[in-house]
DNA sequence: GTAATTTTGTCAAAAATTGACAAGTCAAAT
DNA sequence: ATTTGACTTGTCAATTTTTGACAAAATTAC
């Protein structure tokens, strides 16, 4: 089962024995605010992903697909949508796709 | 192939003969803005679902999945987002369901 | 033609997010 | 039992994003 991004952060931090302040540092982020990040009280910021990738050399397109599934599923979570959402959001894909739309 | 929200806004009204200002109205809305959601050019406001939902005679729970499924649908898209991200986040639901977890 | 409808552009107001700092808890060390 | 370091929580101004509103352009129907 799949731990949220802030948790996978976490335990990225803590194996490489890093504290809160030092990794904070190398993101360019407020220590509390990484706290708060780790804890699910706030989002990690997309334009940070590159920098996490480079900190723990982790593929940046893996790290990406985590980050924008923990979204994703914190919609979908908070919003108490049932399980056709999913679904009919990869026909949607789909149809976005086909369509070559342009959206917001 | 399933249409975004906005498009099915616009498939609604016109099926009822009904014009942007119309329904516009119907949903305490600018007709502009109106148009510009059946465009994808802005979100439909969740906070007028429920109306959305009276004026058609639709069922609110459906128009939920339609609506949340076509969020998630454009964040995909608009991120080039790979096919694993779905399949990540339904397991990260899962996840914060068992977790019981208050996320922001 | 022109009248109605739809689309597009713009922008201030409102709402949400972020960065920053202070103050708090907790555990380990001395 | 006090200090130190690590982490958490609360708050708030500043920035960023979204929204509502209006004008005006473009398109369609008559």
């Amino acid at each position: 089962m799949k731990e949220t991004f802030g948790e996978y952060i976490k335990s990225l931090r803590t194996e490489n024995e890093l504290t809160l302040t030092q990794l904070a540092s190398k993101l360019d982020l407020d220590s509390a605010n990484l706290s708060k990040i780790e804890n699910n009280k706030r989002e990690f910021d997309e334009k940070r992903l590159e920098l996490l990738a480079n900190v723990f050399n982790l593929d940046l397109a893996k790290l990406r697909t985590e980050f924008f599934s923990d979204i994703i599923a914190k919609k979908i979570y908070d919003n108490n949508c049932d399980s056709e959402t999913l679904i009919l959001a990869e026909q949607k894909v789909e149809y976005l796709k086909s369509k070559n739309l342009t959206t917001i």
